[in-house]
Parts: C-alpha cells; sequence; structure tokens
DNA sequence: GTGAAAGCGCTAACAC
DNA sequence: GTGTTAGCGCTTTCAC
C-alpha cells in the first residue's frame, strides 16, 4: 500500500490506538464532517458514501466519544446519583428506577454515597459537576447552596429526594413522598386497629422530612379529637445508640400501639419489642415506615407506610431528560402495605 | 472597566456561561499554562502568580472539566460498574466497596444492571467503552469477549467478578470467591451436624460457579467417604418458577440436611421449608449461601456461607488504579456464618 | 451533498 | 518561571 498505515500496534506499554473520526473518515475516503453526519444523523449524506462510512465504522470497531461529545453541548452524556447509604433498600430501589430510564436513553449514572457527612458530599458534588453531569438525584444531609446554585446555573437539572427544595432555581426540583400523608395513614391504621395509646418513635426530631410525619399523624389524630402527648414521642437516633427510653415507654402496660417513622426506627423498635417479648400484635399494634424487601420474611411480618421509591427515581430520570424549564414540586402519596404487625 | 467584561449573564434560555481556564487566566493576568500549572501542581509557580490564580479561581468559582482533561489520556475519571441485579445485597456490597476506594481517590463510579441479559449488558458496556472508563468492574451474564478485548486494548482495566477470565489479557482481571471451597465448607458443616442425607439445592446447575460450588461438596463428602446421588441435586430456577420437585424430596422423611448453593435458592428453600413446616435444625439442618442482611432477622436465622463482598469490591477497585500490568487472578476465601438453621 | 477549517477547554512540549 | 503554540477527538458553520 502506498502511504504509511497508521493503524499503530502500540503507543506505550501496548496500548493499539483508539480509532478516531479522522482514521474512519480516511478509511471511507471522506471527509470527518461526512462521518460525524452519518454519526448523528442531523443531515443527509448520500447512500454511496453512507455506506461506506458505516463499513468503515464496522472495520475499524470505531466507537465515538461520549466525552469529546460533551465538550460541545457542555454537558456529559450523564447524570449524578448521590445517596446517604447504599445499603438503605429505599436509595436501592431510587436508584433502580433512576438507571432504569437512564439505561433506556442511553445515559449512564454515576453512583456515590454521601454517608450523611456534609463534607463527603460536598467533594462528590463537586466531582460530579466536574463530570459536567447534565442532571444531579440527591438526597443529601447538608444544604450546599452555593454548589447546587452553580451547577444548576451551568445547566444541570438537579433533583432533591426527600425533602423541598431550598435553592429557588429553575432547574432546582423535589420529587417526595407526601410526608404528611404518612403520618395520617399511620394514625388512622392504628385507630381503626382501636389503639388508644400509641407512642410515636423518631429517629432525629430535628429532622424535617420525621417532624412533618410527626405532624401529620398529630393533625390526623386531632382530628379525631385525640391528642399525642409530648413523652410519647421518642426519639432513638441511629443504630448504634442505646433505646433506654424507647424500652422503658414500652414496658408500661398501657401502650398499646407504636407509629416508628423511619426505616432505621422501624427496626431498632422491632428489635426493642421482640428483646421485650412483647406480643405483637395483640398486646402492641407496629405501624412502620418504609419498606424492605424481607419485612415479609421476619418473625412477625411487619405493616409498614411505603413510600413508592422506584417511581420516585424514574420521576427523578425523567424530570432530567424533559428539561422541564421551571422548578418542579413533586410529592407522591405513601401507601399502607398491610401484615401482621399492626 | 477598560475592554468589554465577557462575563456574559446567559447563553441561550439563561444558562450563565461556565468560567474556563481562559477567564481564570484573564482574570488572574497570566498566561492559561500557569494557570494549568497551579492546577497540576506539576510545574512551580512563583508565589505571586500563584496567589492571583487561587484568588481568580475563587472569585470565578472555577471548577477544571474532567472532560476535557480526560481527551489528552484517553481516558475518563470514571469507572464502570456493571452487575446483575441491584437487589441483590452481594451487588450493593460489591459496588460499596469499589465505592469507597473510587470516592477516595476522586473518582465516580458508573452503574448500571444488566439484568441478566446479554443484549443490554452489551449495550451498557459499550456507552461504558463511549465514557472512555478507566476501569470496568463486571458480573455479566453474556462472555462479550470482543467488546472486552477492544475496550482492555484501548486501556481499560477489566475485573470480571464471580468467574474466571475468559479473556486473554493484561488488562483483563477477576476477584471471586472460591467457589469450591464453599461447597466443602457447607459439607463439613452437614457433616459435623451429623447430617448424612443431603439434598443440594442449585438453581441453574448450568452456570460455571453453581458448578463449582457443588463439584466442592461432593469432593469434600468423598474425601470422608461419602457420595451425593445424583436425584439428591435439584434445581429450583428462578423466582417464580414451581419448586414442586424439592418440595417431593423435603417431604421424605430421609432427608436430615440442605445446602443451598445461591441466595436465590436458598431463599426460596426457606420459603418451601417454612411452608411444609419442616423443623430447622432438628429435623432439617439448613446451609445456604450468601448472605444478606436481614438473615438474622428471620424466623429461622440461616447458616450461611458468605463471600467478602466488600472487600472483593475494594480489591477490584483498587486493581484498576494500581494498573498491575498483567492479569491478576483474585481468588478470595469464603467464610461460615453459624446461626440457628444449621 | 460535501469538505475545509474553526473551535470546544484543557495539557504539554517548546521557547524564552 | 512563564507564555506561546500545537494539539486531544469531535461538531459545526460556511463555502462550494
Amino acid at each position: 500500500m502506498s502511504g504509511g498505515d497508521d493503524r499503530p500496534a502500540s503507543g506505550d506499554g501496548g496500548a493499539p490506538r483508539r480509532a478516531t473520526i479522522a482514521d474512519v473518515a480516511r478509511t471511507a475516503g471522506v471527509s470527518t464532517a461526512t462521518v460525524s453526519r452519518v454519526l448523528s444523523g442531523t443531515a443527509r449524506v448520500s447512500p454511496a458514501k453512507d455506506a461506506q462510512v458505516r463499513a468503515a465504522i464496522e472495520a475499524l470497531d470505531y466507537n465515538p466519544s461520549d466525552l469529546t461529545r460533551a465538550i460541545f453541548s457542555g454537558r456529559a452524556n450523564s447524570v449524578g446519583v448521590l445517596v446517604s447509604d447504599m445499603r438503605n433498600p429505599y436509595y436501592v430501589d431510587l436508584m433502580r428506577g433512576v438507571e432504569s430510564v437512564l439505561t433506556t436513553a442511553g445515559t449512564l449514572a454515576f453512583l456515590a454515597s454521601g454517608a450523611r457527612d456534609a463534607e463527603r458530599e460536598r467533594r462528590i458534588l463537586r466531582s460530579m459537576d466536574s463530570q459536567r453531569v447534565r442532571g444531579l438525584v440527591a438526597t443529601v444531609t447538608g444544604r450546599h447552596e452555593a454548589i447546587i446554585r452553580t451547577m444548576a446555573d451551568r445547566g444541570t437539572e438537579c433533583v432533591f429526594m426527600t425533602r423541598p427544595v431550598t435553592v429557588q432555581h429553575r432547574r432546582v426540583h423535589s420529587v417526595r413522598v407526601d410526608d404528611h400523608a404518612v403520618g395520617a395513614l399511620a394514625w388512622r391504621r392504628l385507630r381503626d386497629g382501636l389503639r388508644r395509646d400509641i407512642v410515636v418513635v423518631t429517629q432525629s426530631s430535628t429532622q424535617y422530612t420525621q417532624r412533618s410525619r410527626l405532624q401529620g399523624f398529630r393533625d390526623a389524630a386531632a382530628a379525631d379529637g385525640v391528642e399525642l402527648p409530648d413523652d410519647h414521642v421518642v426519639e432513638v437516633g441511629s443504630l448504634d445508640q442505646p433505646t433506654a427510653r424507647l424500652a422503658e415507654l414500652l414496658r408500661r402496660r398501657r401502650v398499646d400501639g407504636v407509629f416508628a417513622v423511619t426505616g432505621i426506627a422501624s427496626l431498632r423498635t422491632y428489635q426493642q419489642v421482640a428483646a421485650l417479648g412483647i406480643a405483637v400484635p395483640d398486646d402492641l399494634a407496629f405501624v412502620g415506615f418504609d419498606d424492605f424487601p424481607w419485612a415479609p420474611y421476619i418473625a412477625t411480618p411487619l405493616t409498614l407506610i411505603a413510600q413508592p421509591a422506584l417511581a420516585m427515581g424514574t420521576r427523578a430520570a425523567e424530570l432530567i431528560l424533559e428539561e422541564p424549564g421551571r422548578s418542579q414540586e413533586i410529592v407522591m402519596a405513601p401507601y399502607l402495605v398491610e401484615r401482621a404487625s399492626g
């Protein structure tokens, strides 16, 4: 062949150079512009050249770089998903929802866990911004107003789960469950089970979502003329903190119902109830929050208020792909999963 | 100010243009090369200019693009993680392991599920290749030799979980559990529990990993002079297939032990055993595979052979960051988690 | 329809 | 030390 063949066998340690659009153009005997047109399908090219180009792409096993493409649009073909804790089945379902929509659209999702550490969250958000993600689905502990505003300003659609938007911006959205309704559902369930002396277990009562669920419970109870005494709200904290106060409350024989407002609170309450040997649901009706895959398999299958995590994930991903143009606030209904515990 | 200020308020719909390295250079009164040097820290810059550059970066809220950077190295600052099923706690732990190592290194991980669908897997691998991921951690159903070879050729470190490498290449590795040892552990546990008539439950006996576990069991039994009859191996398939044959085997009073070789098989066997009302472990000792978070909480806590999923994830991520230069085959030891069932 | 050429934001020689 | 310049692989005018 005349001319040098420039499909080098190796650059350094032996990596064959990847075929570029120029290689394809050369092989097909056309310009790079024509190859680009075939790739994007925006402009028409003659059938003959089209065929040549496709043949060359095939022959060289050419796979165009999403990175280089992204440089033009300023946005990568990727979205970031930042969750608090990957072990939590809620986030797993959320991610599954996001992923199913994105994969269909040919977009890839970054997944990272902020581990409820604001500084770690910040670093991850910064990385995602460096990657120029076109969208962000986040559950965060910190507020991160500045970086969120920057990302939204620069074109990233940001969707926050579990809480209302804290940044007013046309590209900042919220997808969450109706926390007030969660509390109301719990109250009505326990009321219908004829429970009168109910304890509400929170994990951290300062959190907005937990306060809302508690408030929903209180409001629904009040509508039925029942008051929830302050000393019947107990905080159990995270997994390795003591639950002495909860145990004390449960030992009082008067308590006949319990509503745990988070997944962790549900688990901890369940363990405490089991440790105390209390008969569920006979002596104590138990309604928790956040369904999890193994809820049906434990000794006493748990009645739980669930959030439509999968649907929330797909909705979030759709928002990102749709680019609605103005801030969206999507509140989804929780639902009761009836099992043996209450 | 003399000259035009070129920090435009909006391009199209109102997205302010992102500050580029040129903007920083202009603001700091230096060249882009100097800014780049400050950023990478490779070459020394005078303290004065260094300060100016940092000030400009701060003022403009400049965050360099990982995309553009990646164009040079040919590799993005990202890795792809392709799993079979996100609901499986094993993959969750794997991902957690990968993510923890990568986040520390400032690298982001794509997560996608192939859903045991070879065509879907292929599309995702292709997307990841388009993103020029520097590494790949994959559990796949299909073989995908061609695309894997291409990716490895072009510089992507590929780590396969759960099975030996099928592509001989210095950048293709394997991290997996010692499946033969899994079977041996199970046998010895049941033997020590004085079980003699054991049924092995597989999910799909054609799969390499399951065959290995079965073989390990057989070999260990044979070493003790015990033969596993072929009709004591039963296949239960995936979640919604019937388990009639398993039920039939279990109903025979002679069977006093069972070893389920996959997580799904364990779950299905557990359900069947519960449905039949068989006393565990008194009438039937149960050893399963793959630990899961709620194993301690179910009615009869399960004795399981676990794989060090988290460690396997971190090891895979380390392999990618290390770029060992030649194919690595890492086989990790399974361990027994003793609980009530066997 | 098609190609030449400019340029996206960054890095890496290469001069000074 | 520092700036100038030439790209990285792609898209997109703008002529023809």
